[in-house]
DNA sequence: ACCTGAACACCGTTCAAGT
DNA sequence: ACCTGAACACCGTTCAAGT
């Protein structure tokens, strides 16, 4: 994870792995049967993330919390983002966190048709959205070093007589993603009346 | 684009394109700067697709069609979905998109931080939920080959007991994804009071 | 049980040389 | 202007051999 965090994904190699462990690279197939598998794992420690699920009780409340807590924890992990949204569904951790969503829309009276369907769209938002603010921090990284800070996204830089429309909203594009992403969830929720 | 759609973007190398056009593999580089370059420019034209954008007039229906179009082509080019996704934004193709479906919003009557907030929150919603489909249709094709039925998404194998809220709507979770996609954009512009 | 090290069959990219 | 071909510095993975 270390090596990932630090050079991305592009910079993680079985070689890079045994040169950090002190051990020859090929010792981790030992341990893991594909680079791929090995990635899969980080992935999945990522969509556990550190906190515990939220239970306070109130299922709106909770709904907020269990994605932000995945937005949080792909932005901490940028560049292995990308693989969380590749891997087929089946880890440990996101059937965990999948089972509690679906728990807490069914506690909040939803059917289990409508349940389904908001837990899909409101994972498919949130890694939507997280992936491409992700995307945004990596290339951030990879331009100015684990340490810069990430700036927000640059407005458009296009003619504006070519995309008018594009051009009225820039400065809105350009904002806060985290406010966004709080706004979306609280449209999506409305939209459930929850 | 043959390469890429026949053998994954796994299968493409530039090694593989210049056998594909009887030409040094290193010619190629007299036309993209890198690799990166070259699958960035196929990426701008799964976004683009095949339809022209549309303009019925109606901002509603409009809407739907441009995000099932975007959604249509990343599906027709499942492998390459995730790299649409890590590109960063200023592709051409991409723009146009954009700013149509801004236009739409603010036709609508959306004053623009909300078609903005909106914008993001529909395309997030069609790159995530494309991107889980396409990933499952490339893993599909990459086990039985390019003309493989694309099953539907199999139902959650894993112990009922363990994730019993699962369990109980996993026949909605492996439903027909298309109406899920449908009843998602839905259930957004409805919120949106569109 | 775990690690080593040579080896295989690949990569992306550069660069001098050709036409 | 465009293509060639050798070369560089890498890859993931296998497999026989060691301890």
């Amino acid at each position: 994870m270390e090596i990932v965090d630090i050079g991305g994904v592009g910079g993680f190699s079985m070689r890079a792995l045994g040169a950090r462990l002190n051990i020859d690279p090929t010792a981790v197939y030992r341990h893991f049967r594909t680079k791929n598998e090995l990635l899969e794992a980080l992935a999945d420690r990522v969509v556990r993330g550190d906190e515990p699920l939220p239970h306070t009780g109130d299922p709106r409340a909770d709904l907020r919390e269990t994605f932000a807590q995945l937005r949080g924890s792909l932005l901490r992990h940028p560049t292995l983002a990308p693989i969380v949204l590749r891997r087929p569904p089946g880890g440990e951790a996101s059937w965990e966190r999948t089972n509690h969503a679906i728990g807490l829309l069914r506690q909040a009276g939803l059917p289990d048709r409508q349940a389904s369907d908001a837990y899909t769209t409101l994972l498919f938002y949130t890694l939507g959205h997280a992936l491409t603010e992700a995307r945004h921090t990596a290339a951030t990284i990879a331009r100015k070093g684990p340490d810069a800070t990430v700036t927000p996204i640059t407005a458009i830089g296009s003619s504006a007589s070519r995309y008018p429309h594009l051009a009225a909203v820039a400065d809105h594009l350009a904002a806060d993603m985290r406010e966004q992403f709080h706004d979306g969830l609280t449209l999506i929720l409305s939209a459930l009346a929850i």
